[in-house]
DNA sequence: CGCGAATGTGACCGGGTGGTCATAGTTAGC
DNA sequence: GCTAACTATGACCACCCGGTCACATTCGCG
């Protein structure tokens, strides 16, 4: 966690540290990111860096917690569970499109995301993902449980994974429009407009279909 | 690819050199993996290293390709379809049961593929995933496009999104119970015989169940 | 044997790394 | 205006990196 000196610094330079790592850590990851780096492109002595926080890695998890936090702020208005009438598989490719949105909106996010996702080192990534499970499913499985007591998803429901194969899924879908290689049979990556959003929604349906009640079979 | 000389040297000479670098770069990553750790672990000078490949990422992309390779030849006699009477729901675990022993058995691969399914590099994960992505569509695809010939697949399946959806979640079932971290709702790490393979199974179920027929509702 | 081709080697290169610390500058309170 | 606490700085440290190359060794073959 920062230091103290972190939180009395002045905002536009905290702002400006902050925007640099998320930069170079979403571009290069935990291992590949530079401090050198994120200093210059701050405009601020390295040492400072090591006022702030205690060293590479106590940036790092500040720069994932703090995205993630970004993050599931901005979703929260999507997260409120379907209008009246309206049917849970319609809200769901609703939160899926304001997901895929927001990364197209937020570079800077999206890349710590893909960072944090993508870590290799087993402690690195238990420690930065852990809390960003944790916001995952706090946001969505009360959607699958009222949707299951509501009667939108079959009562025998296995909600715990529906809820794992849908934290694996949705970042991979917010993720795959914007970087290559991680697609496979489906071509998501480099799609805009209503195609991406269709592609987005086949894979959802995929997953989310049987679970449902009510549908055509 | 690597030159020629590579594939005159002595074999158990090459071996020691291919082990030591799926080692090297399976825990490591590409970025993060040393040629001097390579180099030693595997009794062989430096030097030796780019006689045989061009440069770090040919190295890199060889390792990635055989090992992919060499899981693909071990599920092999796996892909053949379910047997007679065989419901499909239960062959496919069978398969996913394989895969995670695999996994269990031969940790240079599971590094190998941990490394290349997180590599953060964009250039470097396209290339390097092209061909895997490749052997796993080639692997998959005939399986379910049968099961929709007989019939146990529902004939409406949308086979490609269910194919990038089974993609997605096979190697991180394979990969999940060894390394920490990739998990979230269901608790795959750490568990072991029946336990880890209902657990792999449910998740299995959740995606494959709404294309099946027949199935109780 | 001899000789040319192929292979093996590790010191060396320029450059980058995370982290430290002595020093200088800035701020706040009296 | 003085002082004490806080903050900023960048040269510096030991270490590691991928890659090269001049040279030693081994091999294949006539």
């Amino acid at each position: 966690m920062p230091r103290q000196t972190w939180h009395n610094l002045d905002p536009e330079r905290r702002d400006r540290v902050l925007r640099a790592a998320m930069a170079e850590f979403g571009s290069q990851g935990y291992s590949g990111g530079s401090l050198n780096v994120i200093a210059r492109a701050a405009g601020v002595a390295k040492g400072s860096l090591f006022q702030y926080f205690d060293d590479k890695f106590d940036l790092f998890a500040y720069v994932a917690e703090q995205t993630s936090l970004s993050i599931y702020a901005a979703l929260l208005p999507h997260l409120d569970g379907p209008g009246a009438g309206q049917p849970f598989a319609d809200y769901f490719d609703e939160l899926v499109d304001a997901w895929i949105a927001f990364m197209a909106a937020h570079p800077l996010e999206r890349g710590v995301t893909a960072a944090t996702t993508m870590e290799l080192d087993p402690d690195v990534r238990s420690a930065v993902r852990a809390p960003v499970h944790q916001l995952y499913v706090q946001g969505i499985r009360p959607l699958l449980e009222n949707a299951v007591a509501t009667g939108e998803l079959r009562s025998d429901t296995d909600v715990d994974a529906l809820l794992s194969v849908l934290i694996l899924l949705l970042p991979h879908l917010a993720l795959a429009p914007f970087e290559p290689g991680l697609d496979s049979a489906v071509q998501l990556f480099g799609r805009t407009g209503a195609r991406r959003s269709a592609t987005a929604h086949r894979l959802v349906a995929t997953v989310l279909t049987p679970a449902l009640t009510g549908v055509a079979r």
